[in-house]
RNA sequence: GGGAACAUAGCUCAGCUGGGAGAGCGGCGCCCUUACAAGGCGUAGGUCACAGGUUCGAUCCCUGUUGUUCCCACCA
């Protein structure tokens, strides 16, 4: 081990020696359980950041806990070819070289993006290795793989074959840039200024003038109704009349509909059937035409007449120019509201008619829905043992959940893209009719033509991520691994994707595989923010690269703060401060693994002059063969109490850390290691064992061994880089073969074994030493001063307990000598008393202390505890205290009055002393 | 409009089913003490957003108010 923690100078070393060895593998078939996690798929065009950072670190931790728990732990990884993302990316790419997609046609472009994906699609999967990623990477899968494509197209025509899948003409939403149908959830709703137009329509008769108000005016070209309250006073005469379209000089109907709200702009409402969705579901109820003004580039076609050519929002000043000019404005008015934007482009998304494939959701959602619902009633572990249930973890997303499925609409799958799934549907030229099928098709299935074009369009790229935690096990093949992991066990992903992703997977995982869930338990994590809360994000220029982070700090130590930081529910500021304290934290475990080599000896070189190295124990030895955890749990009853606490200790911080795991209370269980670490082992324990080397060396040899190895299993899912390399510089023992990986080690299981008496102890050495350091901090006695202190203990049955602890206080609260009180110092003036539970300490003033400052710090001591008797006194003066809580606690309570107060009169005395000294 | 979450020490956050509030970082004081100055020891700092209610007792449970954030639906 190098003197100094240098994460840079081993994490690859150790990443490279994981995978050659295939630590990392699952088996497709093994005796042990299950347990698997398909790793949301990353955009082959992506780039690792805080995300990803924080979704692996919790899927990896997972992993690696469940891997050395004892489990066939598969973590499965691939992924996507993200539809329009990559084509962009792609696009641009090419027209540096001005190479555009239109004039290579669709083939050659197409191979463009496969070379570019050869390229550059796994450059992220780097990135996640250097996060200490234990995925099984032999399995990695693409989503247009020919396997998954397979499963994608069984999947298109089953729906077709039940009639869930459909193609439709429907007012969808298209993106007139990217140039394709969009879905529902690819829109978003973006606060825009605007303006409100009031239009003055006439009717046919010209005799009464209405006006309507618009934050659209150009739709007007395609409007086929005016709309009004049927209860409408003002309007109620215009109903089954006409009125005159503004420059189009068309005449529409007046209609009558309860959803125009009379209280909202003039009361009046256009009706556009053909580009706005309520007025779509509008003109279908009163069987209004639909027309379509716009063209898939965004411009006003031949409906428009004198407008056409011109691009949406030009149309829209020319209109509005020419209705001023006919005096058909009545007034403008500023208006913000929310217009639909392209989620890759932001362009503003237009309603448009189009031809498209659908999906009828509603029948999958319903399942989807229950398996929800039937888990709300399950514990945790209840879920893990069926097949047909699902938590949500936090469960505040349940209801988002539901009152999406319950309102769900047909999902738009079709997508106008080169770059994707080609949709398996062929039109014959003969009969127009449609053929879907699983293979290519040359034949028309309806009247056996031979003139068939596939359809160009491509499917929606969550199409095949929604079957990802199963296509990737060889569906619709039942393969061994598709027997062994499906239901997988965990989705851990973030909650922007619960409708995209999350929602898609459950319902085609019911829908696909007998009933039964894709897997069982849901965990979203939070969004990754930047130190103030803000997203980050390029323009804000406030991106923290996970890669400069594990750089700068280690992979490790950014682990342990993701894992810190992922409470549930809750959004995660990212602060280099904070993880530059967990480096610290590693940096801790490293230097008590040397301290405990170098002491035992298995370390050289490097210790100073004066301390005595022990010789190298030979561990074969001392426990006969035995692993040493075996031959501790034969002895431990018969160790000395600072081992006997300590392995308690151990085991407590193990139940612990193992409840908080299965739970995926990440963050709990990492606080409980850093605590267990740094502040049991390395405050306490290797301070005593300094001292405990020198009596009981053999026992304590192990001790310091075995719980240095328990902590570094305990750790490793969250730091496993630093543990592993630790691991490997431990010497020989029973049971352990130094060759062998941290990460397949058995992870540790609490022993039985609880707090003995004898360890407890150890509790009362602690207070005593606390106490005598607080009492040099406070009066600032120097360091480098060795008093010679005595001390007399209360209760006569601990006195035995405490003797045994005297050479560790003396040694940790550096004195020079600590021995029992044997009536010298009691009431010597020069002489100041400490107190703790059970002892008194003397310790000698002169030469060490003033008297003034020991006068201040007893009186303040006694003013303090003069407060908690009032708080005590308070409490027992309340009959109904007495009367209702429970017996214990008010005995409790009297015990600790009683103390209180002798502890005053300790003061008292103390005072009373000084104050003669004085 | 509907739904969810959050408001705790200067900062970032823990606090499980209600019994006198914790950590990390930062501050202050003393120490380069023999694994670690990325360290050690000590110490200061909080009417747990506000107002009610339930209870012997509320940071914790209930109601309301204020503030912040997010999701869904969008009255043109």
């Amino acid at each position: 081990m190098q003197k100094a923690y240098d994460p840079e100078s081993f994490e690859t070393r150790i990443y490279e020696w994981w995978e050659k060895n295939k630590c990392f593998r699952a088996e497709d078939e093994s005796k042990k359980p299950a347990f698997a996690i398909a790793m949301p798929p990353p955009n082959v065009t992506g780039a690792l950041h805080n995300g990803h950072a924080l979704g692996d670190t919790i899927q990896d931790a997972l992993t690696r806990w469940k891997r050395m728990s004892g489990y066939n732990a598969l973590w499965m990884p691939g992924t996507d070819h993200a539809g329009i993302a990559t084509q962009m990316v792609v696009e641009r790419h090419l027209a540096k070289q001005n190479i555009k997609r239109a004039e290579i046609g669709r083939a050659a472009f197409v191979q463009k993006i496969w070379e570019w994906k050869e390229k550059h699609g796994d450059i992220i999967m780097t990135q996640k290795r250097k996060l200490g990623v234990s995925a099984d990477w032999e399995r990695s899968r693409f989503t247009l793989d020919p396997g998954l494509s397979k499963a994608v197209r069984e999947v298109f025509v089953s729906l077709y074959e039940q009639k869930l899948m459909y193609r439709g003409t429907r007012l969808i939403n298209w993106c007139t840039r990217c140039q394709t149908a969009l879905s529902d959830l690819e829109v978003i709703p973006t606060e825009r200024k605007g303006n409100f137009w009031h239009i003055r329509y006439k009717s046919a008769d010209g005799k009464v003038t209405l006006v309507i108000a618009t934050t659209r005016p150009e739709t007007l070209l395609g409007d086929t109704a005016v709309a009004v309250h049927p209860e409408d006073g003002r309007y109620k005469q215009l109903v089954g009349k006409k009125v005159k379209l503004p420059l189009l000089n068309r005449e529409v109907p007046v209609i009558a509909d309860a959803y125009v709200d009379k209280d909202f702009g003039s009361g009046a409402l256009k009706v556009t059937p053909g580009h706005d969705f309520n007025d779509y579901d509008l003109g279908k109820k009163h069987s209004l035409p639909i027309l379509s003004v716009f063209d898939k580039q965004g411009r006003v076609n031949a409906e428009g007449q004198q407008y056409k050519g011109l691009k949406i929002l030009e149309a829209r000043d020319k209109v509005v120019t020419d209705l001023e000019a006919q005096g058909l404005l009545e007034r403008i008015e500023p208006h913000t509201h929310s217009v639909g934007l392209c989620q890759r482009c932001d362009t503003v998304v237009e309603p448009m008619i189009s031809d498209q494939w659908f999906v009828n959701v509603k029948p999958l959602a319903e399942k989807a829905i229950e398996v929800v619902r039937r888990a709300e009633k399950l514990s945790l572990a209840e879920v893990d043992r069926r097949d047909d249930a699902i938590k949500i973890v936090p469960e505040g997303w349940t209801n988002t959940y539901y009152q999406w499925m319950e309102n769900i609409r047909d999902w738009c799958v079709s997508r106008q893209l080169w770059w994707g799934h080609q949709i398996p549907a062929w039109y014959c030229a003969k009969c127009n009719e449609i053929t879907v099928s699983r293979e290519d098709s040359t034949k028309c299935a309806h009247c056996g033509g031979s003139e068939l074009k596939q359809d160009e369009d491509v499917l929606d790229t969550w199409f095949s991520s929604a079957l990802w935690p199963f296509s990737t096990l060889g569906w619709p093949e039942k393969t061994k691994s598709y027997r062994t992991f499906y239901p997988t066990s965990v989705m851990e992903t973030g909650f922007d994707i619960l409708f995209f992703w999350v929602a898609r997977m459950i319902m085609m995982g019911l829908h696909f595989n007998d009933g039964k869930v894709p897997f069982k338990r849901v965990y979203l994590h939070a969004m990754v923010r930047d130190e103030k809360g803000q997203k980050m994000s390029k323009t804000k220029g406030n991106v923290i690269d996970p890669l400069d982070i594990i750089k700068d700090y280690g992979a490790d130590a950014f682990r342990f703060t993701l894992a810190s930081m992922a409470g549930q529910g809750r959004d995660i500021k990212l602060s280099l401060e904070r993880i530059e304290g967990y480096k610290a934290f590693c940096n801790k475990l490293w230097n008590a693994a040397r301290f405990a080599l170098m002491r035992l000896g298995f370390l050289e070189g490097e210790l100073p002059p004066g301390l005595k190295v022990i010789a190298a124990p030979d561990f074969s030895v001392i426990t006969q063969g035995k692993p040493l955890e075996e031959w501790i749990t034969s002895k431990r009853k018969h160790f000395h109490p600072i081992n006997q606490w300590i392995l308690a200790r151990l085991d407590l911080a193990t139940e612990r850390v193992n409840v908080a795991m299965e739970e995926y209370r990440l963050n709990d269980a990492a606080a409980e290691i850093y605590e267990f670490v740094w502040h049991e082992y390395c405050d306490w324990y290797i301070e005593f064992s300094k001292e405990l080397l020198n009596s009981h060396q053999e026992e304590t040899s192990v001790c310091l061994m075995h719980v240095l190895d328990q902590a570094l299993r305990l750790s490793h899912p969250f730091i496993p880089f630093v543990t592993e390399e630790i691991y490997q510089s431990l010497p020989e023992r029973p049971g352990v073969k130094r060759t062998e990986p941290l990460m397949l080690q058995a992870f540790p299981k609490a022993s039985k074994a609880s707090l003995t008496e004898e360890s407890e102890s150890v509790g009362m050495w602690k207070s005593a030493i606390e106490a005598l350091r607080a009492f040099r901090g406070e009066n600032n006695i120097s360091p480098k001063a060795r008093p010679k202190i005595t001390y007399e203990v209360m209760a006569s049955e601990k006195h035995q307990a405490f003797e045994k602890g005297a050479p560790y206080i003396r040694a940790l609260a550096q004195l020079e000598s600590l021995s029992e009180e044997k009536g010298s110092s009691r009431g010597d003036a020069a002489v100041g008393e400490v107190l703790t539970r059970d002892v008194k300490f003397y310790i000698p003033l002169k030469g060490l202390v003033d008297v003034e400052g020991e006068l201040k710090r007893v009186q303040k001591e006694k003013s303090d505890t003069l407060a908690d008797i009032e708080f005590v006194k308070g409490k027992l003066s309340r009959e109904s205290f007495i009367a209702k809580a429970p017996q214990e606690l008010v005995d409790k309570e009297r015990e600790k009055l009683r103390f209180l107060e002798s502890k005053v009169a300790e003061f008292d005395r103390a005072l009373d002393r000084l104050g003669r000294l004085k």
